[in-house]
DNA sequence: GCCGAACCGTACGGTACGGTACGGTCGCGG
DNA sequence: CCGCGACCGTACCGTACCGTACGGTTCGGC
């Protein structure tokens, strides 16, 4: 398998460091960061950032990277699948994602990326956010498939299909600036309520045993 | 019926003709969207914009709000409810949604909002987007369970996850810049899509006929 | 025809920020 | 001890843009 298809650039400590705390003043001023503001947050200079990075952009995107080389959830594995881990394991992605995309450095980037147009950052958040969530996924709806658990054509409808009912309108409405923060009991029955009507729509006819209303 | 909550500011003709330019500047210049730009486009001085608009602020507050008066779709009445036209309703509202959300001006709109923190500019999106879509679709859904069609306990929840079953990823991925622009075809198929999807899970049972896992 | 209000076009001050240059400091190899 | 490279802190420059001021023009009322 290839490591990654981005060169996985490879900072040093003090680099980290500096890419560390330009994350957190990311997190707190939002897109208004400041070339001077990094560089007093970090104690380094901004000739050495322009060093560094040559230019605000790279800048900014070496921050998306450094947080996207951060978030390395481990694969679920697909042996040992029977009715009950296929659904645990679906359901603790649900929880992984709405988790992830609900913290305040998530909604940061995401913002920062939409606010910055189209000059690769954008692209950049999605490689590592939404396609990689799909990455994650698909091979354990097909292990599901090929289980007989399962039934779907296209596993990657049937992923864009959970995530709308796992993400639903919670991602749009934080990017907006709601605080519809929710903790770890709203996030896992949000992950439990999206895999039931998820195994009801593509769940094999020995799978639809629970009934879909049971609503929040 | 009350006429809307927000007090429905009433503009002059020239005045939303100078709105109607700066968004269409704003469209295409997107969030670095100037003062001087919008005098120049609408062929206006600086001076009248903040006689008028006060701020730059209030000029891009303006623009949102008057996008928000425009889009007055026509509500669903809820008279002659039968299975075929409870479920054209619900798809039409579908197709609506997902023609509005991909449009080149909700891009626009929504980047702006989220790009502009917490200055109030995303709560009136939020009000008039995703909330008033709520407003719309509810009473139908619910007109639809006071006939049998359809079962549920909040019709706020049904919405949501209709929502998310429609719109999926597709806004966050426009946002971020991808350019998956689809065509009304394209549109009409995916509004099917949600629409079984959403008779599976929320139909009475005599309406969850068609089979749920026909993917595009 | 005259006045004033509204508005257009433009020019200007203030400021914030991206990017660069320069002096000073630390650590290391010779 | 010397030189050197990396880096910090700061001062500085150019530019872009917000917000305002001013002269000129149009238009309705009298």
């Amino acid at each position: 398998m290839l490591a990654r298809t981005l060169p996985d650039e490879d900072w040093t400590a003090r680099q980290g460091e500096v890419l560390e705390a330009a994350l957190g003043l990311l997190v707190e001023e939002g897109a208004t960061l400041t070339t001077a503001g990094v560089a007093r947050a970090a104690s380094c200079s901004k000739e050495t950032l322009y060093k560094w990075f040559g230019d605000r952009d790279g800048l900014l995107t070496a921050i998306v990277r450094w947080q996207a080389a951060k978030v390395k959830l481990p694969r679920i594995d697909r042996e040992r699948l029977d009715a009950a881990s296929l659904r645990e394991g679906i359901t603790s992605f649900a929880r992984n994602l709405l988790g992830v995309l609900s913290s305040d450095t998530s909604v940061a980037l995401n913002r920062l990326a939409i606010s910055h147009g189209g000059t690769g950052l954008g692209a950049i958040v999605l490689e590592n956010g939404r396609r990689e969530m799909g990455r994650r996924l698909k091979p354990v709806l097909e292990a599901g498939r090929d289980a007989k658990l399962l039934r779907f054509d296209a596993s990657e409808t049937a992923f864009r299909t959970y995530f709308g009912l796992v993400v639903r309108d919670v991602q749009i409405r934080l990017l907006l600036g709601e605080d519809c923060r929710f903790g770890g009991a709203e996030i896992a029955a949000d992950a439990e309520r999206a895999t039931d009507q998820f195994f009801a729509l593509y769940g094999a006819d020995e799978m639809q045993a629970l009934p879909a209303e049971q609503n929040a």
